[in-house]
DNA sequence: CAATGATCCTGTCCGC
DNA sequence: TGCGGACAGGATCATT
């Protein structure tokens, strides 16, 4: 499940595979995978990509034909650069043909993930409204104290609320209520500072770890090399039977989602 | 507005 | 072997 971490490390893959490359052709497979903003500069293609850029789990690439393009990855998409003539595989959604045979692929199962090609204008319509970055320094525990004061939702559900803070998943959420020993069925309000400081700077801790391992390949994530990520190595309670320190991990349902704590070290 | 639940979709896993 | 059903979950929409 791509998170902010498999966003960035896809991201930075298509800096150094894609650079400033001709997109010929944007092919569609999938009905629905690829959506068009009714006020494309035309011709879209061919054009190169003049800026990459992650907002969240969004990533923006502006073409030099006037228009960007917004990929979302959704649970189970990745990109893959191959061929051309690699015939699209089962679960090929769409695909960026390149010159020299080249191409990247987006395989993508589940259907879910969105490639939105749009006048670069209109990048904004296509967003929706997201919080902070977490890496940034607008996140801090002043801003975290804001959008949860008064609040009586589980501090997990509001975690991976993207209009509170933009990238964080399951998987990290789960991990960054571990480091800092808060139960993610808190009441979000109920936090103390001290806790705050501590969620702020384990985000900004285990995101910096997961990009500098390159993402946690849990079942589907890729990087654009089809290689994995090995942030899954570095799990503490995700998925885990045990915490660290040896206590049984319990699952309990949060937000529709699986979520894994120890009941012992988290309070 | 806040909170919760259904929905989309398909591969995988489990029990029979 | 194969079938039905539960499950996985990011974002969006509907409901209370």
């Amino acid at each position: 499940m791509p998170e902010l971490p498999e966003v960035q490390t896809v991201l930075d893959g298509l800096i150094k595979s894609l650079q400033q490359k001709e997109i010929r052709t944007l092919d569609c497979h999938y009905d629905g995978t690829v959506i068009h903003d009714p006020e494309i500069i035309q011709p879209a293609f061919p054009a190169r990509t003049t800026a990459f850029a992650r907002r969240g789990k969004y990533m923006i690439l502006t073409l030099d034909s006037g228009n960007s393009l917004i990929i979302h990855l959704r649970m189970t998409g990745k990109l893959v650069h191959g061929t051309a003539q690699d015939s699209p595989g089962k679960h090929e959604r769409a695909c960026f043909v390149l010159a020299w045979e080249e191409a990247l692929h987006f395989i993508d199962p589940r259907t879910f993930g969105k490639i939105v090609i749009c006048n670069t204008k209109n990048v904004q319509n296509y967003l929706p409204r997201l919080g902070a970055e977490p890496l940034d320094e607008e996140f801090d525990h002043h801003y975290l104290k804001r959008m949860l004061s008064g609040r009586k939702a589980p501090i997990k559900n509001l975690l991976l609320d993207q209009r509170i803070i933009a990238g964080l998943g399951n998987i990290y959420v789960s991990e960054i209520l571990y480091r800092s020993r808060v139960r993610p069925d808190r009441p979000a309000g109920m936090i103390t500072d001290k806790e705050l400081r501590a969620i702020v700077q384990d985000t900004k801790a285990v995101l910096r770890e997961a990009i500098d391992k390159n993402g946690t390949s849990i079942s589907d994530f890729r990087r654009i090399d089809d290689k994995s990520g090995e942030f899954q190595n570095f799990l503490k309670v995700y998925q885990k039977r045990q915490c660290p320190r040896g206590h049984d991990i319990e699952v309990i349902r949060l937000a529709g989602r699986g979520s894994f704590f120890c009941p012992i070290c988290q309070k």
